[in-house]
DNA sequence: TGCGAGGCTTGATCTACGTCAAGGCACAAA
DNA sequence: TTTGTGCCTTGACGTAGATCAAGCCTCGCA
């Protein structure tokens, strides 16, 4: 090393928790911008967070600081309720932002909790702002994605709204799909991280339904389940659930 | 008037438009600004919009441009399904802000429509964003109403994937009493503006079960209903079955 | 290599709410 | 004042999904 003293070693640390060299800059808060607009994002984006599964991000009440993109890992949103039973509010995957929720009071509403060993980068919400203040493309990127968020829960409110289970386990499961396509994994296998009892919360419905109704799938060709593992085998199948009239 | 040159003549017209001088300046966009501040987005909101029983201040697939803020009216919104049938997403009242669906894609994601005659402040979004670029605490703000936003949404969600009839119901009555008094109106005594099949298609329900529901309260002597007035009697009650065990 | 616990499946039964149907009330136009 | 129309109420009945219950699979740990 001693030979080569005008080279600056390389910070392999500082390589890694940068956003302008992280794979999902196009599905995360860097969505759209410039290079050197994302070398901004650098100087944010500097503490990265690992998580064991069923840990918590953050939990309903904490005061709120930062928000936090997922970086691997697999993450639910949820509250527990006074009765203990635990009502979950979203699912997220690697790119997308959880804790906006708390930006509102300064208190998170919500419990952020890892369903598998992740890793989450902080994102000091003042900081945030500040660089928002200066960068104004991330000003509104930044309310793309929560707006992208009110849109998703409107969908989500049609969805408990409108649909009946099998419709709503259809559009729960397209729905992953396309997630884990945008991330570059196949859309018609895939492994939920979550529990019969954790779709059910999400939907709406009892876990004896959610399992009833894969069963039900299977039977029909629509999908194959082993457990977790999860093969869509008739995409149309499914979608031609959803066209139809809903009855609620 | 030419006896008094020097003063400039009082522009009615102005003084209606501004923020500075709304009554509703604690409840919307300028929640917490200072004077100054505010006088920075009456350079901002300089349209106000009539609008007609029935008719939308946007629908769904529209371009967006800009948000509205209520400043007179009830408003719901809205998405037509392809079947015709009308999903309520939400009602709005005067100080709330709607459109912010519109921003993740440039379109509108669902109407937004009077369910009275109302007004409404037209605010082009990119003169927000160069506001909000400017006026830091404003952008601050500006996140906050999103967020509220996210979290109003979420307990709709958790309403809808968790309580029975009655509870939603009874969390519907108590969420606009709450609201109404934020606006200076009587907590307990209010006129419903819109149908009980929009009430339904909001909660989940039809509009029978409203109607059933309705009904059992007012024997129960927890609310009085005529039609579209309704009194509540008994808040306690309400609120204690909302405390219940949740069952879905 | 066996054991225990959490998670999943499946069946039998129950019930909250939807569906269908018939009137009734209130407001607006004639 | 009458008549129409939209909205609401109430009853009788049907059903999707909840509840209760039993047993099985799978994986981590001893």
């Amino acid at each position: 090393m001693s030979s080569e003293p005008l080279l600056k070693p390389i910070n392999l640390h500082h390589l890694k928790t940068v956003c302008s060299s992280c794979s999902l800059r196009e599905l995360c808060l860097p969505m759209g911008l410039s290079e050197e607009e994302i070398e901004q994002l650098d100087t944010l984006v500097y503490t990265r967070k690992r998580v064991k599964r069923g840990e918590n991000i953050y939990r309903a009440g904490d005061d709120f600081n930062s928000l936090y993109a997922i970086r691997s890992g697999f993450f639910k949103s949820n509250v527990i309720l006074e009765d203990g039973r635990d009502q979950v509010t979203g699912f997220h995957m690697p790119g997308e932002i959880m804790g906006m929720d708390g930006i509102s009071t300064d208190r998170h509403a919500c419990n952020g909790t890892a369903l598998e060993d992740g890793e989450v980068c902080v994102i000091p919400f003042a900081r945030l702002e500040d660089v928002a203040h200066q960068v104004r493309s991330l000003q509104h990127q930044f309310h793309k994605v929560m707006s992208r968020e009110i849109v998703r829960d409107q969908g989500v409110m049609m969805l408990l709204g409108s649909m009946r289970a099998e419709e709503r386990l259809a559009a729960f499961l397209l729905n992953l799909s396309q997630r884990f396509v945008a991330r570059g994994y196949s859309p018609s296998e895939f492994h939920l991280r979550m529990t019969r009892e954790e779709i059910g919360s999400y939907l709406g419905l009892k876990l004896e339904t959610v399992s009833r109704i894969f069963s039900k799938f299977q039977e029909d060709g629509l999908i194959s389940v082993q457990q977790k593992h999860i093969r869509i085998l008739q995409v149309e199948g499914l979608e031609a659930l959803l066209g139809q009239q809903a009855h609620r």
